[in-house]
DNA sequence: CTGTTAGCGCATTCAG
DNA sequence: CTGAATGCGCTAACAG
């Protein structure tokens, strides 16, 4: 602890403002504003010497205050409800994407808590939009009336009509090709754990789930489809509640592979042999579906090209440019790995 | 005159503010400020009235407002070089732990675009602390000065003496696992693709090589220890080198996952089977390394744990405790996959 | 060339 | 109980 009167920090976190470079320069704080964003005017003297101050105290300009003050602030945001594996890959396309742009980005999240106020997106959104970023990328938002007019994409965007550009993986193809991989394989009995009911991505995943049944000529128990929303609890109890049947599906379809997962791990618990007596197909490859045992089959789906369109679409936007497509559909592909075989190919 | 009563919304992004509440509701700025921050002194009647505003118009306070203004802001901030696997694994973490502490996460990155300015940290700091943040978690800072008085707790921090709280993997004992076990694989041409020199966790996996070799009694021949940087590019280059020479190692050790699978891409490329003639370990156990081909033998450190404890660490400091370790190394496994088999086992 | 002034949106005194 | 005034750190007009 030192008692030394030198230092005039009031601000906890030991902040360096304008104000004491000034004082420390012996300048106003407008020379120190010009130095800082090369405006002209300045002697060359002047700047060096408050170059100098400038290093020597390690100022750096509140991104905060500067925010307040400018229109532009070159940081887009990406507004996410929490920092899961789906959202964190979307990210990392995202921070490809910019790279070459000039911009920052802040990734801003509420920390989960977002049953407690359904239309986080509309919350957040009016928070940093206009002030901290220039523009922002939702991921999975959930309400239908964001009737945003700032530079705004949507990424695996919510039901209803959405002025919003969106960026989103072919779903209902995506469910096809999962659901046909277990038809030909053979299976006839297939539930699905279902996704988050608000969201078109998983109304679609199901709307595959039932063509492709309808396609292969065999009917739809809807017994067999129950709600897993997206979320590993939730998809755990609907996994134990199909398993647990006296006459239990031969294989699961789920909506995303964190739900898949949970219904690996249930049925794991129970005793049940994947892929010998149950057979699962998840949905979007995040990198830890390869990392279960057995690694878990599932339909990818380009989750960090969602993230680097949204941002190349963002930048247009922000740009003032006309966009060409505002709906932009992604393809899925089919990844085989070890949760699926043949019905009673029991090990 | 009342020119500014007229003045609708003007900035993008069809921000609401205070303003604009307060003129449709009839009243002051100050009493709508009262309502929303639940003030007394408000009759109830007026209460209601502003509170029905609010919600129609879809009001949210600015972060960037409140936070000029305010001296704690609830937010806590993760500042990163760029989003790639480890950090997001960290930030998974962070966001886990921060789920019920009542705190919002923001993840602050530049785009990549670090090596112009090596301290990012600092300047990241200086921009984010005292405003828009109550705290920080740097993750894998590079500069040796970042003599912070905030409460700010460092991931896997740079070398020399730091007066910062830290949470770290114990490399040197990963690293000993790691080499240990191509040693009794039976392997005597180990190389390595060394970190980022500035980083102890870099050191000390370097230091556990040699210490590991030491133990096992067999020599360390220097011109097999390259620069990788924890850089793709840069790792590929270095595996290049290696690998053409005319006494090729047997096996690589990789500072980290990402230098790993660049070795291991060159290994490929090379035409040279692995583990058949070429035996590779790892360093972190990122989720993609299970994904590569074939998937990676490597030393798993906790990275989620990681940023877990160093969000309840900053926590702590940002509420005025004192905290019991300020060093705090968590341990490190071995993760056996399909690069490493004993020497000569060609396929 | 430099300093003074006026806000950006909000929360907080302090008068009325 | 309510509203006018002040300032957080900064930039952009305008004066000097």
């Amino acid at each position: 602890m030192n008692d030394d009167m030198t230092r005039e920090r009031d601000r906890p976190g030991g902040r360096v403002t304008m104000q004491q470079v000034a004082a420390e320069a012996g300048v106003s704080i407008s020379t120190v504003s010009k130095v800082i964003n090369g405006r002209y005017g300045v002697s060359s003297e002047t700047f060096d010497h408050v170059s100098a101050v400038i290093n020597r105290l390690g100022y750096e300009a509140s991104l905060v205050a500067r925010s307040l003050r400018n229109t532009r602030t070159n940081v887009i945001g990406v507004l996410v409800a929490d920092f899961e594996p789906f959202s964190t890959e979307v990210l990392k396309g995202a921070a490809d994407a910019i790279r070459d742009t000039g911009y920052e980005l802040v990734a801003y999240s509420a920390g989960g808590r977002v049953d407690e106020h359904v239309g986080w997106e509309r919350r957040y959104l009016s928070r940093v939009m206009g002030t901290l970023v220039d523009g922002a990328v939702l991921v999975t938002p959930t309400v239908t009336d964001v009737q945003y007019d700032g530079p705004v994409v949507a990424v695996d965007p919510h039901t209803g009509r959405s002025s919003l550009p969106t960026v989103a993986a072919d779903s209902l193809q995506g469910a096809r090709i999962g659901v046909d991989h277990l038809l030909e394989l053979g299976h006839r009995r297939i539930a699905m754990v279902t996704g988050r009911p608000d969201l078109v991505s998983a109304q679609l995943r199901e709307r595959g789930y039932r063509e492709a049944h309808g396609a292969a000529g065999v009917p739809v128990d809807d017994s067999l489809l129950v709600l897993g929303a997206f979320d590993a609890d939730q998809a755990r109890g609907a996994a134990r509640t199909l398993l647990r049947r006296p006459d239990p599906p031969t294989a699961i379809f789920a909506a995303n592979d964190v739900s898949a997962l949970a219904a690996l791990e249930v049925a794991t618990e129970l005793g049940i042999d994947v892929p010998g007596r149950l057979s699962i197909v998840g949905f979007d490859n995040i990198p830890e579906s390869a990392l279960a045992h057995p690694p878990l089959t599932t339909v990818q789906q380009p989750m960090r090209e969602l993230g680097h369109q949204a941002i190349a679409m963002l930048v247009g936007l922000i740009a003032g440019h006309h966009l060409e497509e505002t709906h932009v559909t992604l393809e899925t592909t089919l990844v085989r790995r070890r949760t699926t075989a043949a019905p009673g190919a029991a090990s």
